[in-house]
DNA sequence: CCGTATGTTGAACGATTGCTCGCCGGCCGA
DNA sequence: TCGGCCGGCGAGCAATCGTTCAACATACGG
């Protein structure tokens, strides 16, 4: 009890000094005075502020030309969402910008009165967004996992989104108590009819908004990577033509989602084809722009978060 | 034209240097050189994007909220200090808050270097206040009441905060030898002649800090619960006006201390108007928004601790 | 065409900030 | 109980930032 009062106090000053240097304006020395502390404290504070994300930023501006690139994707590939962010050319495959656009458009839907269903995916950029949200209250609200949440090794330890997000939340949260692949088919189709598998997939499949990052599909694929499939199913994979994933789900160029290799024995929600409510892919970088357009072209996504650079790559092709 | 062009392309400069710096937290340099200006213009562009609201902070976390509220109570009633602490909704007049903040403005100032004096009040929160002061050894300073502490029965054992203020800080102490009421404004006269009294008093009008309680002066004041004045005496005072008290001095819903009734006779050291030295109120509750009110417009308190519903309330009036 | 008024720029410098390092006090295991 | 470990603290320093200033560009009126 006393660790969390300490806890508690500390971020409540690491909010308070964040307060008054972002908001009020003060320098690190009037905080230190105010607050009766060290300059160095002070510092750390407000370090401690932008680290625990008690503060968060948020660019009102629409800068004219990235909405002019938005425009033009959701034009071209009939989006229902649409936002693109200016390119850090040092890092053009940094997802902070993106990141905190999937935050926010998380913490519209979660703001809103009417309780919402949100399906959320995995990878870093997820993870990322999750943690941009502020922590806010909304019991009434509803989110739930679209891939399985365990690893190939069996332990469920790995970086999970989904509890993070309820944990920022207050929402209640519906994992995807599997593994992300299981043996087989037969396997699957089994575990697929058990209760809590298949109330997960039925309220996924209600789900007002889904959220999803996009994976390239080559040698450096997350789930090979991760080692979920074995280089031999990756390459098979390949050889079917596939390009990028979407909640694992591997597609090819078109966009259309493969039938067989490892697919059959992928526990993720499936995608619904065109998809029906808004689905939003967010995803930046040039080894991604294959797999977006792949998901934008088999409608397999409906919405698109991502930077100038990789927006501009898409309208080329 | 050409103007709104320029301003358009140099807010989104502006935004965009704003969200280098704040979202993908690049230094200056990095902007100066990705947007091909000088560093200075690169500082000039995440100043205006300041400046031009294109970027907000937000602070989730409750402590926002009272910062906010203190800062613009500090700004309406022209505050040397203000605090606001969360308010219990289940305890909407639990002293605890603004207790724990009275005593460590207490803290802080015994904690001090330079030998201070510091004046207090009574009453519930004083002695709250006083309770979670950690014990210490300040003999330097001074500590000394600004209302007598003796009850109308003659006793003195009634709770002495003073002296419990005393005994954790091994400060020296002057209480005040004195009925708070004496029978009438010849006696009190006659009485404040004597050394002990006048003593005390000078020493009061000399505190670095005065710290007091805010009443309320009607059918539950505190004075009269307490049998310290009749009920015929506080009727005569309502209807002379009195709203509140602070130290015992009965005043009106401006804040000006009533000249006649019972302020005749009270042994209280009277409240410079306006306030020269520190003098903080701490008070939390319904009842007492219109008392502190008061004192805030009576300059009779220039600093304030109370809690979030309090303080919104007093911003409304 | 010139001179002035206005505004923008980068260099320079002083202020502010972030970080490293050694120190101290509390905590844990021996 | 004692030594070692760990986390937090402040001193000090290097990096970063904010502002001043003089120079230069541009616009505009004479």
């Amino acid at each position: 009890m006393a660790v969390s009062d300490n806890e508690r106090s500390r971020l409540d000053d690491a909010a308070r000094a964040g307060w008054l240097y972002y908001i009020a304006g003060n320098t690190q020395d009037e905080i230190a005075k105010k607050l009766k502390v060290s300059r160095a404290t002070a510092q750390r504070l407000v370090s401690l502020c932008l680290s625990e994300r008690l503060i968060t930023f948020r660019l009102e501006h629409p800068i004219a030309a990235c909405m002019e690139l938005a425009a033009r994707l959701t034009e071209k590939y009939g989006l229902r969402f649409c936002e693109v962010v200016p390119t850090d050319a040092a890092a053009p495959t940094a997802v902070a910008g993106v990141a905190e656009r999937a935050a926010a458009l998380l913490e519209a839907t979660l703001r809103a009165e009417k309780p919402a269903i949100i399906a959320i995916g995995t990878g870093r950029t997820m993870r990322a967004a999750v943690e941009q949200i502020a922590p806010m209250d909304c019991p009434n609200h509803q989110v739930v996992s679209l891939v399985g949440n365990i690893s190939p090794d069996g332990s469920a330890s790995f970086y999970d989104t989904l509890a993070r997000l309820a944990d920022l939340t207050k929402a209640r949260h519906y994992p995807m108590p599997l593994p992300v692949f299981l043996a087989s088919d037969a396997e699957r189709q089994q575990v697929m009819k058990i209760a809590p598998v298949s109330r997960v997939r039925a309220l996924a499949e209600k789900a007002d908004l889904r959220l999803v990052g996009i994976g390239q599909f080559d040698l450096n694929a997350q789930v090979f990577l991760d080692g979920f499939i074995s280089r031999e199913e990756l390459l098979e994979m390949l050889r079917m033509g596939a390009v990028g994933e979407v909640t694992a789900w591997a597609m090819d160029a078109d966009g259309h989602v493969l039938p067989g290799g490892t697919n059959k024995r992928l526990t993720s929600v499936p995608l619904p084809i065109p998809a029906k409510a808004l689905t939003v892919g967010a995803a930046v970088g040039p080894s991604k722009v294959v797999p977006i357009r792949a998901a934008l072209k088999g409608r397999v996504i409906n919405g698109l978060i991502t930077d100038e650079a990789t927006a501009q790559a898409l309208l080329k092709g």
